[in-house]
DNA sequence: TTGTAGGCGTTATCAC
DNA sequence: GTGATAACGCCTACAA
């Protein structure tokens, strides 16, 4: 059954079909009725999506790509926080979010879902720097809403300052005298395994990336990065039980993610340490965990950014529209004074 | 730029061009290097999303379409914990997700997004009975997943015997000695609104009216069917307390999801009643938090319920399959003998 | 190994 | 108020 069927067996022209499901007021009720009672009977449900996608140029839907796995989306409090934001958004504009696998795990960068996803725009989360599925979006003629400054300058995106983000931990950390301090940082290694030091520049994800620049700025003394592994609790824990068995532990451990100081969090405590006492634990992001457990951290309006985001997708406006939002030191119980 | 755009800017044919990137054993290394590299050049992305969907009848995507507002899809823990399985699944696949939108709140069924929507094929949670989502999918020819036994039983589904669910809670409250028992149900009402009573025929989810059944099959005594919106903890903990003030409080609150029961727990044990001393709770699934509340409920593997149906998604077998999930009840500290 | 031709189902434009 | 026609961009037999 096709719009072309349906009109045969009318009698009428497809192009009357077509306007009796998206123009009603184009051709007169009674007809109307005609057409929707006979498509009823032969079974016939509407233009198709792919047809009318292809001609219209739209298909009502808005691509999150996500650099994990796709249950990431649900998992993760900041994911989780951003995507209800993100999604209250959208709906209101009648509009349905497709989440798209990515798999980096593989050599070629696979952008594969993004070549073939039916979306009017597109947002990332945790863009990797050099990573294509930005570009082939553009490309594509796909909207494309950054969640980062960097990666994309001058298209549209919504971010913090990440780089000040790291300022404002590491100038808390120095002022209280810590002067040797552990970053965890994201790989995307299993979660809680190996743990690896790393150069500045294996750190991938750009935010990460900004935020660890900007603790180097503003940190003295030994400064170390090290992962055990993707954004989870296991890797914060993994990471911090590594670090303190080491000969010279120190006295600051920083997560480029909340989850990850809280994983560093449990782990020392488990382990005897006194926090802030015996160590300092400090993470970014302020998910409701944070307030929680009484984490220091870097604050961020998760959800309004994810609304923020939403709001961009579905604005069809070419001109591409740049969204800053405000971060702030919230200052809790687990950091304190350098120890000795 | 389209194909045959690039194809005659190469002086090859549009052809020739798809082989490159569909089929690379259809052409010479060479050649196919020569077409990618002038691709880049010219910006040609590779092909359209939506010409190819309409040619080949496929999106690589399948729908879940939410009866609620999308970002329940993040915050129930239920969803939460289906939805994960679900795409961990697909994902492995390289097919998306496609999260729906379904407003419930206008007069006339909305189904516009599964009109619209790109998809192999689609489920739904928590469809009401009547709702005409699942026929309109199947009218496409979308392939359906149903998540009940009910709305059409020779489909393929994925669920579990809802009705003794219900059984198996109710003759455990029997066997304890309650005769008064409260259920409290999901409306479409806004969270922890009015407390409404309600006849066992309003209660639309199809899955939630098995329950309901199976209940009432199994009490003896006065069984009363009330509501405080959907579902959501500020529901139950609405009911709970509407419950109690009465005259005559019952001497057992089951909740038919464990956000309810959970509500109504947390609501009781705040107005001063002791559980199960003074009144007995019980939900359904067994969500995570239940087990921290120390909640009786009936579970089911919610995780694998997911990717069941993720397999079943992604699947083209045209033959219907149907899976039934195990249920038990899991009994805890919330219910004890009625006092008295 | 490459080219030709037809149609997937829709809707916008224009004429009547 | 209604109908004819031409794309939209692509893929796949089949022929060369």
């Amino acid at each position: 059954m096709t719009v072309k069927t349906l009109a045969a067996a009318l009698g009428v022209s497809p192009a009357t079909v077509s306007n009796a499901y998206n123009r009603p007021d184009q051709l007169s009720a009674a007809l109307r009725e005609r057409i929707l009672a006979k498509a009823a009977e032969l079974g016939y449900a509407g233009p198709d999506a792919a047809g009318r996608a292809l001609r219209v140029g739209r298909s009502e839907a808005v691509g999150v790509l996500l650099t994990e796995r796709l249950s990431y989306a649900f998992s993760d409090p900041f994911a989780v926080e951003f995507l209800s934001g993100l999604s209250e958004v959208v709906e209101q504009h009648g509009v349905s979010v497709l989440l798209m696998p990515l798999s980096l795990s593989e050599d070629e960068p696979d952008v594969r879902s993004v070549q073939r996803a039916s979306i009017d725009a597109l947002t990332i989360l945790s863009l990797p720097a050099d990573h294509p599925a930005g570009a082939v979006a553009k490309a594509r003629g796909i909207r494309l809403v950054s969640t980062d400054l960097v990666s994309d300058p001058d298209g549209s995106w919504v971010a913090i300052d990440d780089e000040r983000a790291g300022v404002l931990v590491g100038e808390h950390l120095t002022g209280l005298g810590h002067h040797d301090v552990a970053v965890v940082v994201d790989t995307n290694a299993p979660a809680g395994g190996e743990v690896v030091e790393l150069d500045a520049d294996v750190v991938t994800f750009v935010d990460y990336a900004s935020r660890l620049r900007g603790l180097r700025q503003s940190l003295t003394g030994r400064v170390e990065v090290i992962s055990a592994g993707h954004n989870a609790l296991a890797s914060g824990a993994a990471a911090a039980r590594w670090l303190m068995h080491r000969p010279e532990p120190p006295t600051a451990i920083v997560g480029l993610s909340d989850v990850l100081a809280l994983g560093a969090l449990t782990a020392l405590t488990d382990l005897g340490y006194a926090v802030p006492t015996d160590v300092s634990v400090c993470g970014f992001d302020d998910i409701a965990a944070a307030g929680q457990n009484d984490l220091t951290t870097v604050a961020q309006p998760i959800g309004e950014r994810g609304r923020a985001v939403g709001r961009l997708l579905v604005d069809p406006e070419a001109a591409p529209r740049q969204v800053l939002l405000p971060i702030e030191l919230v200052v809790r119980a687990s950091t304190g004074p350098a120890p000795h």
